[in-house]
DNA sequence: GGCGGATTTAGAATGATTCTAATTCGTTAA
DNA sequence: TTAACGAATTAGAATCATTCTAAATCCGCC
């Protein structure tokens, strides 16, 4: 675990603990899982890496964690109806993402790579435009991935 | 249904044409049912509405014919991990939606940047700048609208 | 009217997520 | 150290939107 994701597991940590819930082992690898990596995994591949560890962790135990983060606002979902939800722990705050149709690959766009002048509003702007109290927003991009598109067959 | 809605059920009709696919009386109604509402269906508030004229329709036959509507790209499939599939078969191109967490209401949001080809000319910026052959995007705004935040209880 | 392909139906299957009830764990107090 | 209590965890059942399947039906065309 390099630094910038040991950083992330203590912020995930102290809001768990704010919500007063015990950060156990389990719970606190799958912190780890989460802040571990870019690819943006389901709730079954968070079970996978937990269980190399506590080989008798259950699934509900990773579900109840994810609940868990929501509340604390350190996880962010990325919802689909016809495949496993993805998660993102290391950026918790609304961001846009790729998502390759092809291989599923999910990464996250940097704000630079965004176009200039910007093609989401601020929930701040929008809320004032609509009278909604906006929590959060959703920008995600689907399309073919450059290597999908080098290798069809991914 | 006014005009608007006829002239969609007329696009629709004649995209699914160009697939090869015949226009049955169920799926006229099932584009009716999608141009004449701005409250964004789920497949099965069609499948009710739709059954009005036809008892007997399937809830399969809706979910096919959405299939080919999307298939056709005239639809835009609102995917929830939680809760049904909503659809906007108004405005088949990727656009912004504001959605009630309290009411579950979904509207279109306007944009006022969007000239006739707006998202397209977005998709593409992103395009260039990723690698990705994108074919469409998804950003909508999650939060509580006006009416629920004066009643609460909705 | 009858043929053949497309459409439709009812119900089963799928699969992610949530729920439930029983068990285990961890902490605190005696 | 042990007892006891609440929190966490487990395994498996339940839920529910969506997809699949096989049989029935429809419809245009001869």
């Amino acid at each position: 675990m390099d630094k910038q994701a040991a950083r992330r597991v203590d912020e995930m940590r102290a809001a768990l603990s704010e919500l007063g819930v015990t950060v156990t082992r389990r719970r606190a690898k799958t912190l780890e899982a989460l802040a571990s990596t870019e690819r943006h995994p389901s709730a079954n591949e968070i079970h996978a890496e937990v269980r190399r560890w506590y080989p008798s962790t259950s699934l509900a135990t990773i579900y109840n964690t994810i609940e868990l983060l929501k509340e604390a606002g350190q996880i962010l979902e990325l919802e689909f109806s016809g495949a496993a939800n993805r998660y993102d722990g290391r950026r918790p705050r609304s961001h846009p993402h790729l998502i390759c149709l092809s291989c599923e690959a999910i990464e996250d766009m940097d704000d630079d790579r965004e176009g200039a002048d910007g093609d989401s509003l601020s929930l701040d702007r929008v809320s004032d435009a609509t009278g909604y109290k906006l929590v959060r927003q959703r920008t995600d991009y689907y399309g073919v991935c450059p290597s999908c598109q080098a290798a069809p067959a991914n």
